[in-house]
DNA sequence: TTAGAATAGTTAGTATTACTATCATGAAAA
DNA sequence: TTTTCATGATAGTAATACTAACTATTCTAA
């Protein structure tokens, strides 16, 4: 099976669609590695020209800010995310089974997954983990209708509500659970590479510490 | 009772202690509401200059750059809350009843505090939510030793786990839950506040709902 | 085939930001 | 009284984020 996604992102987001050209999509690929490698702060427009062999000017055709690229990056992850969970809970019947499945998704590093994509996936999850604060927790996000900006995020948020709602109807706060499921493994992820001794990543098997961590969680709120 | 806190903030923060004068403090007060109502992104010296009534070269004097003022800011937190939550369990025998002490310190504003504060509590408390990752989530923080940086936050996390430990020796993941309990407790704040659909806010009692949000998990948790 | 539209690139700017180097002052120490 | 030093003021620079105006290329539809 060979096939490609691809994801309608707000045009809230962007000037002109970057999946639309070949130097649109050499700036999103490339601003992903630039991300990746020196962090959102030290990324600038320039920088990525030079990495994309184009001018400054050509990218403020395609994005009106470093801001909002980030935001369409982010949300390109968050609308593949959830294309990934819905791919894999296909046919699945035991909604403890799709959950397991969504934390697999949660806590695995994303660079073994499918649907011919042609940015760097592994890149991605980092920047996701590390520079999503700064995308989300802006004051003009609210100028710019945060429900766009929010829409993907949310979007799988109410796919993980709704598994958990199935596996336990009577359990008050599925929504709030899923949000704190996304965080928490990023977290988790984030603290036990940085800060080890905020996690509890030494007692047990390392690869699979914040999946036992997770699923523990989750089972035994749900009951 | 009459006392006043202060805090060992890590002296890799800043350049001249701003404890030790009047404009320091001024600066690290104004520096609260600054971004407090305009956000870090559109926070610069100068305009924390003219607030202070003073030139942006006087703080560069206490302040390498507004990034380390903004971690000054945060370990202050952290140091603060703490404070409260060894104090608000002491002579408490029960560790669920310290358990719920620290949920009540963590959900609630803290604008109602004691020992007698320099700054807006309130505001910081914002500040925390919104701009936490901005402060914690860049590249040079393994340059300026982030055991120093973090100290704060581990100590309130190794505090929680402590506790947990005490009420349920046999939990696997006593660090990985206060990381949890913590940071889930400020994004329910700001999705609460912000994108409500991201939680089950409107499920129960608007003003209670993270703080029995979380003494559910918490306690479904530990059994 | 060719005119016009769309796309991409160039050049040259400006305002703001982040940061530095140097100088001035006033009060305490020698 | 002189020296020292903490503190602040003045003025500047380099980089950043962005804009404007113009040129070159390519694609397409009459």
């Amino acid at each position: 099976m060979d096939f490609h996604v691809r994801f309608d992102i707000s045009d809230k987001l962007y000037l002109r669609n970057p999946e639309g050209s070949e130097l649109g999509k050499q700036i999103v690929q490339k601003a992903i590695i630039l991300i990746f490698d020196i962090g959102f702060e030290q990324f600038t427009f320039k920088k990525l020209a030079s990495e994309s062999n184009c001018t400054e000017a050509s990218i403020y055709r395609y994005f009106e800010n470093k801001h909002r690229l980030l935001l369409y990056i982010l949300s390109w992850y968050w609308n593949y995310m959830e294309f990934l969970v819905n791919f894999k809970i296909m046919n699945l019947n035991d909604s403890k089974e799709k959950l397991k499945v969504v934390i697999q998704l949660l806590t695995q590093d994303l660079s073994v997954e499918f649907g011919n994509i042609e940015y760097n996936t592994h890149y991605l999850n980092q920047i996701v983990i590390a520079e999503s604060g700064k995308g989300y927790m802006i004051k003009d996000v609210s100028e710019l209708n945060s429900n766009e900006v929010f829409k993907p995020y949310k979007d799988l948020c109410a796919t993980i509500a709704s598994i958990i709602s199935v596996y336990n109807p009577n359990y008050e706060f599925p929504h709030s659970l899923s949000t704190t499921l996304i965080e928490a493994s990023h977290q988790q992820q984030f603290f036990s590479k940085n800060l080890p001794r905020l996690t509890d990543v030494n007692t047990v098997k390392k690869s699979d510490f914040i999946k036992l961590f997770l699923e523990d969680m989750l089972f035994k709120i749900l009951g």
